[in-house]
DNA sequence: AACACCGCCAACCGCCAGCAT
DNA sequence: GATGCTGGCGGTTGGCGGTGT
C-alpha cells in the first residue's frame, strides 16, 4: 500500500523509469560505481532495494550500493526503506488517536521523532516530523494552543509526580509550592507596572477595586487546571510570516498582560505583587517604591527593542533554547527573521527580553529541551534563584534611552509593541480570546474570528480614549468584575466586545456565565475565561 | 487563463554516537 | 586512546499540487 504521494510519484516516475535518470538535482556523491543518484526514488529503484532487503535484511546499507548496484548512498537507501519500503508501514492520514499521542508524546519527549515513532507503529519519524512541522505550526499560527489542555493537565501531573518523586524532598514541594512552581516568573512583565501607570485605573470609569479582585492563587491554580503549558506554550509560539494571522500569541501574552495584570491581579497588602497571567506565568517581585522603580523603568524590556530603534538588534539565545524543541532552530525558518510587522518582534522580544544570567543559565540546563518538565525544571531553578531574576533582568535589558522615556512616550510605543500597522489593537485580546474560544470545539485551523476585528476608532483619540477603547483593556476590566460576578459583569464585557469578537466572546462568556451560576461546575470555563482574560 | 501563494511531503544534509579497528 | 566507518537523528530544502486572486 502506497501513500497518496508515493503513488504521485512512482506515477510521474513511470515515465521515466530508470533509476540512473539524471534528475535536476542529482549528482553530488560519487560512488564506487558512478555517480550517486539523488532525488525522487524510482519504482525500479524501489524494487531494488525491496529485494536486496529481502535477500540481505536491513542493515549495512551501504553494501546496497555494491551488491545490487543502486547508485544511491546508504543513508539514502536506509531512509527510503525506513520511510516507505518497510512492509510494516502504516500510510494515510494520521488517525484521531495517532494526533493526539503525538501531541502526548511531543509534550513529554520533544522532538524526538524517532523515540516517538517508536510509540507509533507504522509510523516514521519523518512523518511525524512533518505532521508536527505543519498542523501543529499551523495552529501556533492561528495562535491556538500547541497542546489541548488535557493533555497538558496530564503532562503537569505526570510532571508534578516526577518532581515530587524524583528530584524533590517530600517536605520540600507541597501542592502550592508546586503550582507556584510551574508559573513561570518573568522578570519582564514586572514591566507591567509601567502599564499599571499607564492604565491606571484612575484613569477610567472602571473601579480599581474591580480590578483587584482577581485572586490570583485562583488564577494561577486554574491557569494550571486549564493546563495551558505555561512556558511550552508561550515559547512555541511565533511571529506568523503571515500577516493576516495573529501573529503570535505574543499579542495575546503581552498586551493582555498589560491590560489586566497592571490593575487585576495585584495584591498590594501582600508587599509584593504576583503577576498571573493565563499561560502560568507570573513575576514576583517587590511592591516597594524603589523596586517598582526599577521595575517599572523597565517596563517593556522587550519592547526596548522597539524604543531604541532596533527592533531586531537581540535575538537572546535564551528565547530558541527555551522554545518548544519543536522550534529549536525554527526562527530561521519561519519565525523572527522575516518579520512584517515591527511589532512582532517587539513583542517577541518582549518574551526573550530576561536574558538574565540566570535565565541563560537555565537555559544551559541539561534539561532544557524545551519539554514540560524542563520548563518545571527551568521553573524551579528560578524559583531557587527568584532574587536574582528579579535583580538582574530588566534593568540589565533596558536602554538607558528607554529608562528616561516619558509615559507618554511609551504609551505611544505602546501601540507599536501591541499593535499591528492595521491596527493599534493588534489582535491583542481579540486573538487571544478567540483563541481560547476556539478551543472549546471549533476547528483548530480555523483562524481566530476576530482576527477581522476592527480597530480603529482608537487611532485619533486621546490617550484616555485609547486606553479605554484598548478591547484587552476592557476584557480586562470587565472580567475583573466578571470573575467576580459573572452575573454582573458579562453585559458589560459582551457589550464592549461583541461588536469585536462576534459569537466566540458572547459565547465563552456565556460559558462564564452559566458555570459560575452553577457554582462549581463549568471550573474550566473559568479559568479558560480567566485566561483569556489574564492573557486578554 | 495566468499568476502567486501556500501546504504538504519526500529527500537531503549535517551532526553525532556507537562501534570496530 | 585515536581514527574511521556506519547508522541514526533532527533540521532543512525543494518540488509539486491545490487554492485563491
Amino acid at each position: 500500500m502506497k501513500s497518496k504521494s508515493e503513488e504521485k510519484m512512482i506515477s510521474k516516475n513511470s515515465v521515466d523509469d530508470s533509476p540512473y535518470v539524471e534528475e535536476g538535482n542529482s549528482g553530488g556523491n560519487v560512488g564506487g560505481n558512478g555517480p550517486l543518484k539523488k532525488g525522487p526514488w524510482t519504482s525500479t529503484e524501489d524494487a531494488i532495494l525491496i529485494d536486496y532487503v529481502t535477500k540481505h535484511g536491513e542493515g549495512n546499507w551501504n553494501a546496497v550500493q555494491k551488491c545490487s548496484g543502486l547508485a544511491r548512498c546508504g543513508k539514502s537507501c536506509r531512509l527510503r526503506w525506513a520511510n516507505h519500503l518497510r512492509p510494516d508501514l502504516k500510510k494515510g492520514a494520521f488517525t484521531l488517536e495517532e494526533e493526539r499521542r503525538i501531541i502526548e508524546l511531543h509534550v513529554k519527549m520533544g522532538n524526538k521523532w524517532a523515540r516517538m515513532a517508536a510509540e507509533l507503529p507504522g509510523r516514521t519519524d519523518n512523518e511525524i516530523k512533518n505532521y508536527w512541522n505543519t498542523r501543529i505550526k499551523r495552529r501556533q499560527r492561528a495562535g491556538l494552543p500547541i497542546y489541548p489542555p488535557d493533555i497538558c493537565t496530564q503532562a503537569l501531573n505526570d510532571n508534578q509526580h516526577h518532581e515530587n518523586m524524583d528530584n524533590f524532598s517530600s517536605g520540600d514541594i507541597q501542592q502550592s509550592d508546586f503550582l507556584s512552581m510551574n508559573v513561570f516568573e518573568i522578570p519582564q512583565f514586572n514591566g507591567m507596572e509601567l502599564n499599571q501607570q499607564l492604565y491606571t485605573p484612575a484613569l477610567l470609569d472602571i473601579p480599581a477595586s474591580s480590578l483587584l479582585d482577581i485572586p490570583a492563587s485562583s488564577l494561577l491554580v486554574e491557569g494550571l487546571d486549564s493546563s495551558y503549558p505555561s512556558k511550552s506554550l508561550l515559547c512555541t509560539m511565533h511571529p506568523s510570516k503571515d500577516p493576516r494571522g495573529p501573529e503570535s500569541m505574543f499579542y495575546g501574552v503581552n498586551a493582555p498582560i498589560g491590560g489586566v495584570l497592571q490593575g487585576s491581579s495585584q495584591y498590594p497588602n501582600d508587599g509584593s505583587m504576583r503577576i498571573v497571567q493565563s499561560f502560568g506565568f507570573s513575576a514576583v517581585y517587590d511592591h516597594d517604591s524603589t523596586s517598582n522603580h526599577a521595575l517599572s523603568s523597565s517596563l517593556i524590556p522587550g519592547s526596548h527593542a522597539i524604543m531604541n530603534g532596533n527592533p531586531s538588534s537581540s535575538e537572546p539565545d535564551w528565547a530558541m533554547k527555551l522554545e518548544l524543541p519543536s522550534l529549536q532552530t525554527q526562527m530561521g525558518s519561519w519565525g523572527s527573521p522575516y518579520s512584517p510587522l515591527p511589532s512582532l518582534e517587539s513583542v517577541d522580544t518582549l518574551i526573550q527580553s530576561p536574558l538574565t544570567e540566570l535565565t541563560q543559565s537555565c537555559s544551559l540546563s541539561p534539561r532544557n529541551s524545551g519539554l514540560l518538565d524542563a520548563v518545571l525544571y527551568e521553573s524551579q531553578m528560578k524559583k531557587n534563584s527568584k532574587n536574582s531574576c528579579q535583580l538582574t533582568s530588566p534593568a540589565s535589558t533596558m536602554p538607558v534611552d528607554v529608562l528616561h522615556t516619558s509615559s507618554h512616550e511609551l504609551h505611544e510605543m505602546e501601540w507599536e509593541v501591541y499593535g499591528d500597522p492595521i491596527s493599534p489593537f493588534g489582535h491583542s485580546s481579540s486573538s487571544v480570546f478567540s483563541e481560547y474560544t476556539h478551543m472549546s470545539g471549533n476547528s483548530v485551523d480555523e483562524p481566530p474570528s476576530a482576527e477581522t476585528m476592527p480597530v480603529k476608532e482608537a487611532e485619533a483619540g486621546t490617550e484616555k480614549q485609547i486606553i479605554f477603547s484598548r478591547p484587552d483593556f476592557l476584557l480586562a476590566s470587565s472580567c475583573s468584575g466578571l470573575y467576580k460576578d459573572p452575573t454582573k459583569d458579562y453585559s458589560l464585557l459582551k457589550d464592549a466586545f461583541g461588536p469585536f469578537l462576534g459569537d466566540d466572546l458572547g459565547k465563552d462568556c456565556k460559558q462564564i456565565d452559566t458555570s459560575a451560576s452553577s457554582s462549581g461546575q463549568g471550573r474550566e470555563h473559568d479559568s479558560y475565561a480567566c485566561n483569556a482574560v489574564s492573557t486578554a
